[in-house]
DNA sequence: CAACCCTTTTGATCTGGATCAAAAAATCAC
DNA sequence: GTGATTTTTTGATCCAGATCAAAAGGGTTG
Protein backbone atom coordinates (compact mmCIF):
# COMPACT_ATOMS: atom_id res chain seq x y z
CA UNK A 1 0.00 0.00 0.00
CA UNK A 2 3.01 2.48 0.99
CA UNK A 3 4.24 2.02 -3.22
CA UNK A 4 0.81 2.32 -4.55
CA UNK A 5 0.68 5.61 -2.60
CA UNK A 6 4.07 6.58 -3.11
CA UNK A 7 3.64 5.82 -6.96
CA UNK A 8 0.71 8.71 -7.07
CA UNK A 9 2.53 11.21 -5.33
CA UNK A 10 3.69 14.49 -7.27
CA UNK A 11 6.40 16.42 -6.18
CA UNK A 12 6.50 20.35 -6.22
CA UNK A 13 7.69 23.69 -4.83
CA UNK A 14 5.84 26.55 -4.62
CA UNK A 15 7.83 30.29 -4.00
CA UNK A 16 7.48 32.15 -1.10
CA UNK A 17 3.77 33.88 -1.41
CA UNK A 18 2.93 31.70 -3.93
CA UNK A 19 -0.75 30.90 -3.91
CA UNK A 20 -1.33 27.15 -3.47
CA UNK A 21 -4.78 26.48 -4.09
CA UNK A 22 -7.41 29.64 -4.98
CA UNK A 23 -11.03 29.83 -3.27
CA UNK A 24 -12.67 29.97 -6.88
CA UNK A 25 -11.70 26.58 -7.76
CA UNK A 26 -12.35 23.30 -6.50
CA UNK A 27 -9.59 21.89 -4.48
CA UNK A 28 -8.40 18.34 -6.22
CA UNK A 29 -5.72 17.58 -4.49
CA UNK A 30 -4.39 17.34 -0.95
CA UNK A 31 -0.46 18.62 -0.10
CA UNK A 32 1.99 16.89 2.18
CA UNK A 33 4.55 18.92 3.19
CA UNK A 34 8.36 18.11 3.21
CA UNK A 35 9.49 21.18 3.79
CA UNK A 36 7.86 24.96 4.42
CA UNK A 37 5.34 26.68 5.68
CA UNK A 38 1.67 26.81 4.34
CA UNK A 39 -1.73 29.32 5.43
CA UNK A 40 -5.06 28.65 4.96
CA UNK A 41 -6.78 31.71 4.84
CA UNK A 42 -10.28 33.67 3.70
CA UNK A 43 -11.17 36.69 2.53
CA UNK A 44 -13.42 39.37 4.70
CA UNK A 45 -14.46 42.63 3.92
CA UNK A 46 -11.36 42.42 1.72
CA UNK A 47 -9.02 41.42 4.53
CA UNK A 48 -7.21 38.11 4.59
CA UNK A 49 -8.06 35.82 8.05
CA UNK A 50 -6.06 33.19 8.74
CA UNK A 51 -8.20 30.21 9.27
CA UNK A 52 -4.86 27.90 10.12
CA UNK A 53 -1.26 26.75 9.60
CA UNK A 54 0.33 23.98 8.51
CA UNK A 55 4.26 22.98 8.30
CA UNK A 56 6.48 19.97 7.52
CA UNK A 57 5.03 16.77 8.08
CA UNK A 58 1.58 17.61 7.63
CA UNK A 59 -1.24 17.02 5.14
CA UNK A 60 -2.68 20.33 3.73
CA UNK A 61 -5.71 21.09 2.03
CA UNK A 62 -9.09 23.08 1.32
CA UNK A 63 -11.18 20.62 3.57
CA UNK A 64 -14.86 21.44 2.54
CA UNK A 65 -13.48 21.70 -1.01
CA UNK A 66 -11.43 18.63 -1.26
CA UNK A 67 -14.07 16.18 0.58
CA UNK A 68 -17.32 17.50 -1.02
CA UNK A 69 -15.46 18.63 -4.76
CA UNK A 70 -17.17 21.60 -4.36
CA UNK A 71 -15.70 25.64 -4.26
CA UNK A 72 -15.05 26.85 -0.78
CA UNK A 73 -13.91 30.14 0.90
CA UNK A 74 -10.62 28.76 1.58
CA UNK A 75 -7.18 30.30 -0.29
CA UNK A 76 -3.90 28.45 0.49
CA UNK A 77 -0.48 30.42 0.26
CA UNK A 78 2.93 29.99 0.98
CA UNK A 79 4.46 31.73 3.86
CA UNK A 80 8.03 30.37 2.71
CA UNK A 81 9.32 28.48 0.19
CA UNK A 82 7.39 25.57 0.44
CA UNK A 83 8.26 21.87 -1.27
CA UNK A 84 5.04 19.47 -1.58
CA UNK A 85 3.79 15.75 -2.05
CA UNK A 86 0.32 16.40 -3.88
CA UNK A 87 -2.40 13.48 -3.67
CA UNK A 88 -5.04 13.83 -6.40
CA UNK A 89 -8.53 13.10 -5.18
CA UNK A 90 -8.64 10.43 -7.50
CA UNK A 91 -6.06 8.23 -6.54
CA UNK A 92 -7.03 8.92 -2.68
CA UNK A 93 -10.51 7.71 -3.28
CA UNK A 94 -8.73 4.84 -5.35
CA UNK A 95 -6.92 3.61 -2.45
CA UNK A 96 -10.00 4.25 0.19
CA UNK A 97 -11.39 1.62 -2.24
CA UNK A 98 -8.86 -0.60 -2.66
CA UNK A 99 -7.19 -0.41 1.06
CA UNK A 100 -9.21 -0.35 3.87
CA UNK A 101 -6.52 0.89 6.14
CA UNK A 102 -6.26 3.85 4.05
CA UNK A 103 -10.07 4.40 5.01
CA UNK A 104 -8.97 4.03 8.35
CA UNK A 105 -6.25 6.36 8.49
CA UNK A 106 -8.26 8.89 7.30
CA UNK A 107 -11.14 8.40 10.08
CA UNK A 108 -8.92 8.55 12.70
CA UNK A 109 -6.77 11.45 11.48
CA UNK A 110 -9.88 13.09 12.03
CA UNK A 111 -10.63 12.52 14.67
CA UNK A 112 -7.90 13.70 15.83
CA UNK A 113 -8.70 16.76 14.24
CA UNK A 114 -11.70 16.76 15.40
CA UNK A 115 -10.27 17.00 18.74
CA UNK A 116 -8.38 19.74 18.21
CA UNK A 117 -11.58 21.71 17.00
CA UNK A 118 -12.74 21.34 20.10
CA UNK A 119 -9.86 22.44 22.18
CA UNK A 120 -9.90 25.50 19.53
CA UNK A 121 -13.59 26.53 20.26
CA UNK A 122 -12.77 25.82 24.11
CA UNK A 123 -9.65 28.74 24.39
CA UNK A 124 -11.92 30.81 22.25
CA UNK A 125 -14.36 31.85 24.84
CA UNK A 126 -14.19 33.57 27.66
CA UNK A 127 -10.39 33.93 26.98
CA UNK A 128 -8.51 37.49 26.89
CA UNK A 129 -6.50 38.45 24.25
CA UNK A 130 -3.48 37.07 25.77
CA UNK A 131 -4.86 34.03 27.11
CA UNK A 132 -5.58 33.57 23.29
CA UNK A 133 -1.77 34.33 22.55
CA UNK A 134 -0.73 32.33 24.81
CA UNK A 135 -2.55 29.24 23.88
CA UNK A 136 -1.39 29.72 20.09
CA UNK A 137 1.78 29.92 21.10
CA UNK A 138 1.84 26.24 22.40
CA UNK A 139 -0.62 24.96 19.71
CA UNK A 140 2.18 25.77 17.34
CA UNK A 141 5.15 26.01 20.08
CA UNK A 142 7.05 24.76 16.49
CA UNK A 143 6.28 27.34 14.07
CA UNK A 144 4.93 30.15 16.04
CA UNK A 145 7.83 32.48 15.65
CA UNK A 146 8.12 31.79 11.75
CA UNK A 147 4.72 33.29 10.86
CA UNK A 148 3.89 37.06 11.07
CA UNK A 149 2.20 38.65 13.47
CA UNK A 150 -0.88 39.97 11.25
CA UNK A 151 -1.77 36.64 10.13
CA UNK A 152 -1.56 35.47 14.02
CA UNK A 153 -3.28 38.31 15.48
CA UNK A 154 -6.78 37.48 12.41
CA UNK A 155 -6.13 33.78 13.41
CA UNK A 156 -6.90 35.05 17.38
CA UNK A 157 -9.66 37.29 16.11
CA UNK A 158 -7.61 40.04 17.76
CA UNK A 159 -6.02 43.24 16.25
CA UNK A 160 -2.78 43.70 15.12
CA UNK A 161 -2.40 46.41 17.33
CA UNK A 162 -3.46 44.61 20.29
CA UNK A 163 -0.93 41.54 19.49
CA UNK A 164 1.59 43.82 19.32
CA UNK A 165 1.27 45.20 23.10
CA UNK A 166 1.06 41.78 24.24
CA UNK A 167 4.06 40.67 22.91
CA UNK A 168 5.79 44.26 24.14
CA UNK A 169 4.84 43.66 27.81
CA UNK A 170 6.95 40.91 29.18
CA UNK B 1 -25.69 -4.73 8.55
CA UNK B 2 -28.54 -2.92 9.25
CA UNK B 3 -29.75 -6.11 11.05
CA UNK B 4 -26.17 -6.47 12.84
CA UNK B 5 -26.38 -2.55 14.33
CA UNK B 6 -30.12 -3.24 15.28
CA UNK B 7 -29.30 -5.73 16.85
CA UNK B 8 -26.35 -4.27 19.07
CA UNK B 9 -28.90 -1.03 20.24
CA UNK B 10 -29.97 -1.07 23.37
CA UNK B 11 -33.13 1.48 24.46
CA UNK B 12 -33.41 3.47 27.16
CA UNK B 13 -35.13 6.73 28.60
CA UNK B 14 -33.48 9.77 30.71
CA UNK B 15 -35.59 11.86 32.35
CA UNK B 16 -35.39 16.19 32.36
CA UNK B 17 -32.38 16.72 34.07
CA UNK B 18 -30.88 13.45 33.98
CA UNK B 19 -27.06 13.04 33.23
CA UNK B 20 -26.36 10.98 30.34
CA UNK B 21 -22.34 10.65 30.59
CA UNK B 22 -20.07 11.97 33.93
CA UNK B 23 -17.05 12.97 32.35
CA UNK B 24 -15.09 11.35 35.51
CA UNK B 25 -15.84 8.07 34.11
CA UNK B 26 -14.70 6.67 30.30
CA UNK B 27 -17.40 7.37 27.57
CA UNK B 28 -18.46 3.57 26.56
CA UNK B 29 -21.57 4.07 24.46
CA UNK B 30 -22.75 6.20 22.00
CA UNK B 31 -26.84 7.24 21.95
CA UNK B 32 -29.07 7.85 18.98
CA UNK B 33 -31.84 10.10 20.08
CA UNK B 34 -34.81 8.87 18.96
CA UNK B 35 -37.05 11.50 21.25
CA UNK B 36 -35.65 14.59 23.33
CA UNK B 37 -32.46 17.27 23.73
CA UNK B 38 -28.99 16.62 24.55
CA UNK B 39 -26.52 18.92 26.18
CA UNK B 40 -22.99 18.84 26.40
CA UNK B 41 -21.01 20.42 28.51
CA UNK B 42 -18.04 21.20 31.00
CA UNK B 43 -16.82 22.74 34.19
CA UNK B 44 -15.14 26.01 34.27
CA UNK B 45 -14.87 27.95 37.59
CA UNK B 46 -17.65 26.16 38.86
CA UNK B 47 -20.28 27.35 36.34
CA UNK B 48 -21.51 25.29 33.41
CA UNK B 49 -20.60 25.90 29.88
CA UNK B 50 -22.31 24.67 26.91
CA UNK B 51 -20.28 22.96 24.17
CA UNK B 52 -23.01 21.83 21.92
CA UNK B 53 -26.58 20.34 21.83
CA UNK B 54 -28.03 17.47 19.97
CA UNK B 55 -31.76 16.29 19.04
CA UNK B 56 -33.58 13.93 17.52
CA UNK B 57 -32.01 11.39 14.63
CA UNK B 58 -28.46 12.69 16.02
CA UNK B 59 -25.71 10.76 17.80
CA UNK B 60 -24.35 11.85 20.57
CA UNK B 61 -21.35 11.06 23.48
CA UNK B 62 -18.42 12.86 24.50
CA UNK B 63 -16.29 12.77 21.47
CA UNK B 64 -12.49 12.11 22.31
CA UNK B 65 -13.47 9.98 25.69
CA UNK B 66 -15.66 7.88 23.26
CA UNK B 67 -12.48 7.47 20.73
CA UNK B 68 -9.74 7.31 22.65
CA UNK B 69 -11.62 5.60 26.04
CA UNK B 70 -9.92 7.80 28.34
CA UNK B 71 -11.79 10.18 30.74
CA UNK B 72 -12.33 13.94 29.04
CA UNK B 73 -14.41 16.87 30.48
CA UNK B 74 -17.43 16.51 29.00
CA UNK B 75 -20.61 15.82 30.54
CA UNK B 76 -23.85 15.18 29.11
CA UNK B 77 -27.63 15.68 30.08
CA UNK B 78 -31.26 15.65 29.37
CA UNK B 79 -32.89 19.55 28.66
CA UNK B 80 -35.79 17.26 28.27
CA UNK B 81 -36.75 13.62 29.05
CA UNK B 82 -34.91 11.70 26.49
CA UNK B 83 -35.05 8.69 24.50
CA UNK B 84 -32.18 6.71 23.34
CA UNK B 85 -30.74 3.98 21.59
CA UNK B 86 -26.90 3.12 23.00
CA UNK B 87 -24.38 1.28 20.89
CA UNK B 88 -21.44 0.01 23.00
CA UNK B 89 -18.18 0.82 21.93
CA UNK B 90 -17.12 -2.62 21.24
CA UNK B 91 -19.96 -3.29 19.34
CA UNK B 92 -19.09 -0.17 17.02
CA UNK B 93 -15.53 -1.52 16.63
CA UNK B 94 -16.65 -4.71 16.10
CA UNK B 95 -18.60 -3.10 12.88
CA UNK B 96 -15.99 -1.64 11.89
CA UNK B 97 -14.29 -4.76 11.56
CA UNK B 98 -16.54 -6.49 9.72
CA UNK B 99 -18.63 -3.70 7.46
CA UNK B 100 -16.02 -1.27 5.34
CA UNK B 101 -19.26 0.81 5.02
CA UNK B 102 -19.85 1.34 8.27
CA UNK B 103 -15.92 2.76 8.98
CA UNK B 104 -16.77 4.72 5.43
CA UNK B 105 -19.88 6.28 7.21
CA UNK B 106 -17.86 7.02 9.90
CA UNK B 107 -15.35 9.05 7.87
CA UNK B 108 -18.24 10.99 6.40
CA UNK B 109 -20.19 12.17 9.51
CA UNK B 110 -16.82 13.43 10.89
CA UNK B 111 -15.95 15.15 7.69
CA UNK B 112 -19.57 17.22 8.28
CA UNK B 113 -18.92 17.63 11.58
CA UNK B 114 -15.62 18.85 10.69
CA UNK B 115 -17.00 21.51 8.27
CA UNK B 116 -19.87 22.54 11.22
CA UNK B 117 -16.30 23.38 12.87
CA UNK B 118 -14.94 25.49 11.25
CA UNK B 119 -17.77 27.44 10.29
CA UNK B 120 -18.37 27.93 14.17
CA UNK B 121 -15.16 29.09 14.56
CA UNK B 122 -15.45 31.15 11.71
CA UNK B 123 -18.78 32.45 13.63
CA UNK B 124 -16.97 33.40 16.77
CA UNK B 125 -13.89 35.61 15.56
CA UNK B 126 -14.78 39.07 14.48
CA UNK B 127 -18.96 39.32 15.22
CA UNK B 128 -20.40 40.80 17.54
CA UNK B 129 -22.58 39.19 20.41
CA UNK B 130 -25.64 39.90 18.55
CA UNK B 131 -24.26 38.24 15.35
CA UNK B 132 -22.79 34.79 17.43
CA UNK B 133 -26.60 34.69 18.97
CA UNK B 134 -28.12 34.99 14.58
CA UNK B 135 -25.74 32.23 13.74
CA UNK B 136 -26.84 30.28 16.64
CA UNK B 137 -30.15 30.33 15.86
CA UNK B 138 -29.64 29.21 12.22
CA UNK B 139 -27.13 26.81 13.36
CA UNK B 140 -30.08 25.43 15.74
CA UNK B 141 -33.08 26.59 13.73
CA UNK B 142 -35.51 23.63 14.76
CA UNK B 143 -34.34 23.29 18.55
CA UNK B 144 -33.17 26.82 19.75
CA UNK B 145 -36.75 27.33 21.22
CA UNK B 146 -35.82 24.12 23.33
CA UNK B 147 -32.82 25.92 25.24
CA UNK B 148 -32.98 27.84 28.18
CA UNK B 149 -31.28 31.06 27.77
CA UNK B 150 -28.06 30.28 30.46
CA UNK B 151 -27.30 27.53 28.68
CA UNK B 152 -27.51 29.29 25.05
CA UNK B 153 -25.51 32.37 26.42
CA UNK B 154 -22.65 30.01 27.69
CA UNK B 155 -22.26 28.20 24.25
CA UNK B 156 -22.00 31.42 22.81
CA UNK B 157 -19.32 32.65 25.19
CA UNK B 158 -21.22 35.84 26.31
CA UNK B 159 -23.20 36.77 29.85
CA UNK B 160 -26.79 36.02 30.32
CA UNK B 161 -27.91 39.55 30.70
CA UNK B 162 -25.94 40.56 27.23
CA UNK B 163 -28.29 37.46 25.89
CA UNK B 164 -31.15 38.88 27.64
CA UNK B 165 -30.86 42.70 25.96
CA UNK B 166 -30.22 41.32 22.59
CA UNK B 167 -33.21 39.49 22.47
CA UNK B 168 -35.19 42.00 24.40
CA UNK B 169 -34.72 44.68 21.21
CA UNK B 170 -36.08 43.82 17.93
C1' DC C 1 22.60 52.19 -1.26
C1' DA C 2 18.72 54.69 -1.79
C1' DA C 3 13.86 54.78 -2.65
C1' DC C 4 9.97 52.22 -1.88
C1' DC C 5 6.83 49.23 0.34
C1' DC C 6 5.33 46.36 3.90
C1' DT C 7 5.33 45.12 8.84
C1' DT C 8 5.43 46.35 13.55
C1' DT C 9 5.17 49.60 17.27
C1' DT C 10 3.40 53.47 19.93
C1' DG C 11 -0.16 56.90 21.29
C1' DA C 12 -4.93 58.75 22.14
C1' DT C 13 -9.71 57.98 22.28
C1' DC C 14 -13.98 55.37 22.16
C1' DT C 15 -17.31 51.51 22.89
C1' DG C 16 -19.46 46.76 23.28
C1' DG C 17 -20.06 43.80 26.47
C1' DA C 18 -18.62 42.42 31.31
C1' DT C 19 -19.58 42.95 36.05
C1' DC C 20 -22.25 43.96 40.06
C1' DA C 21 -26.85 44.52 41.96
C1' DA C 22 -31.57 43.78 42.37
C1' DA C 23 -36.33 43.32 40.67
C1' DA C 24 -39.62 40.58 38.06
C1' DA C 25 -41.24 36.42 36.03
C1' DA C 26 -41.48 31.58 35.48
C1' DT C 27 -41.18 26.90 37.26
C1' DC C 28 -41.25 23.51 40.73
C1' DA C 29 -42.36 20.93 45.03
C1' DC C 30 -45.42 19.78 48.43
C1' DG D 1 -52.64 26.64 45.13
C1' DT D 2 -48.88 28.80 47.65
C1' DG D 3 -44.32 29.44 49.10
C1' DA D 4 -39.59 28.46 47.48
C1' DT D 5 -36.26 28.12 44.08
C1' DT D 6 -34.61 29.04 39.58
C1' DT D 7 -34.53 31.75 35.40
C1' DT D 8 -34.87 36.02 33.03
C1' DT D 9 -34.96 40.97 32.81
C1' DT D 10 -33.56 45.67 33.88
C1' DG D 11 -30.29 49.24 35.63
C1' DA D 12 -25.72 51.46 36.58
C1' DT D 13 -20.85 51.37 36.15
C1' DC D 14 -16.42 49.91 34.34
C1' DC D 15 -12.67 48.13 31.40
C1' DA D 16 -10.28 45.23 27.70
C1' DG D 17 -9.66 45.70 23.39
C1' DA D 18 -11.19 48.18 19.01
C1' DT D 19 -10.45 52.05 16.17
C1' DC D 20 -8.05 55.91 14.26
C1' DA D 21 -3.63 58.04 13.44
C1' DA D 22 1.10 58.23 12.75
C1' DA D 23 5.91 57.04 13.55
C1' DA D 24 9.59 53.66 13.34
C1' DG D 25 11.74 49.50 11.58
C1' DG D 26 12.94 45.88 8.01
C1' DG D 27 13.27 43.97 3.43
C1' DT D 28 13.74 43.80 -1.29
C1' DT D 29 14.71 45.75 -5.87
C1' DG D 30 16.82 48.36 -9.44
Amino acid sequence: MQRELADRLTLCTFKKGALIHDAEKVCTRSYFIHQGLVRVYFLKEGKEISEYFCAEQEWVNSPRSFMQQRPDIYYLDAIEETQVAGLDVQDLLFLFGNFPEMERYARLSMGTAYGHFMERITSMRFTTAREKYLHFCETYSDIHHRIPLGMISSYLGITQETLSRIRAQK
